[in-house]
DNA sequence: ATAAATCTGTTGCCATAGCAACAATTTTGT
DNA sequence: ACAAAATTGTTGCTATGGCAACAGATTTAT
């Protein structure tokens, strides 16, 4: 990983959660330690193919990517964008998954260092580093496992206003009991999994019957 | 945890994926090294409180638990039964969530075997047993990740066809492009988020639209 | 400052799917 | 083998929410 020459590279990794909490020395040892490979792409360029192999998962250090799932026969593609710094496919890499149900690609020309996560358990060459390294992945993987059960519990909801609801519930209140949605109604009604329009509605719905109180982008909850 | 004098405790925790491909003496070492605290709970009782603190995983040993969402002011209950051997809470506990969104109750008598993770790797008594549990843990964390991610997607679908759609094509044919259902209608249902008869319904107009085929158990899949 | 792009509110239409209720069938326990 | 329990099929009714289309409003870029 000597090749490594772009300072903003390093910056990426930097923020990459697998780095975190370790100082310079550690950080620059476990980057020597994993060795990864950097590859890259350009915009429209698949990096992962759908029942693609995965062996490796990869960090994002330049431009932006997305995922998206299977779209052969079906028309659905909910997907999410990245950037740099991000951990991709852990979760395919660790489990052995020989064919991706999600592709990647690239959405503008791209930079992604691609290492193999299972030599922070099955090698044994810098111990400490490997420790660290297995307590970020595994805080990595938890993290992503609580937001993809809220989501679970979101888009389990059969009636779009329990989604409003469980979705307000998240989130942190502020001393007088107003929260900050950090979306666009647009994103959130993707987030919520619902039609946009239908969303601003039944916000407006709950506005008439005082369930919710908007003050500019402030949301307040009325529990009854 | 020399306490666990029970041969079904034992034989539950080496259901358990932690202990996955490890041999009896691996296996004694890290139950020693990981030193739970097992606790009885009784049929109805509260394995862990909606906001409660939690910072150990638990391990089934006997009984069955059930995870619910919080439903304090909503009605929907979206849950999940777990029996012997199943690891719990990890994702909870790996991640500093120090009010738990989710809550465990106990629906027959059951006994739990609570470990701390974090152990794993802040400790170093025993390298080997422990890389061998982190291994296994992020395989775990990574498995359940997989799941929720197939199950955001399925849920993602507005139309119950689509739904229905995605799921069968996430099984696995077998040589005569046969899949076979491993759950029952009503609890496929559950798993999709959607009414039963209104599954029941739509799985006829497949049928009758020859874009499934049931013979018997087994289901086929002909795509256009 | 102006144009372009994005986001939001609103409304009508209507298909989808939730719900309830009941009958028929299958599975399970004893 | 029988009863009880669970699962499935069916159907009518109806609310919900998706979709499209458009108008204002707001944000961003140049």
């Amino acid at each position: 990983m000597s090749e490594i020459i772009n300072k903003d590279y390093i910056e990426a990794l930097r923020k990459c959660q697998l780095f975190n909490d370790m100082d310079e020395e550690e950080f620059a040892e476990a980057i020597k330690f994993l060795d990864g490979k950097m590859k890259k792409f350009s915009a429209g360029e698949f990096i992962l193919h759908i029942r693609g192999e995965f062996r490796n998962a990869g960090v994002l250090l330049k431009g932006e990517i997305e995922s998206s799932f299977q779209n052969e026969s079906f028309d659905q593609i909910s997907m999410h964008r990245f950037q740099s710094g991000y951990l991709f496919g852990e979760a395919l890499a660790c489990n052995n998954i020989s064919e991706s149900p999600i592709q990647v690609t690239a959405v503008t020309d791209a930079v992604v260092l691609f290492i193999d996560l299972k030599r922070i358990y099955s090698d044994n060459k810098n111990l400490s580093v490997q420790f660290k390294l297995a307590e970020n992945l595994i805080e990595s993987l938890s993290m992503k496992n609580m937001i993809l059960n809220q989501k679970v519990r979101i888009l389990s909801q059969k009636s779009l206003r329990d989604r409003i609801l469980i979705y307000l519930g998240t989130l942190k209140k502020d001393k007088d009991g107003y929260m900050i949605i950090p979306f666009s109604q647009t994103a959130l009604a993707e987030h919520l999994g619902v039609n946009r329009s239908a969303l601003s509605r039944e916000l407006g719905r709950m506005q008439n019957e005082s369930i919710i109180k908007f003050d500019g982008k402030r949301v307040k909850l009325n529990l009854l």
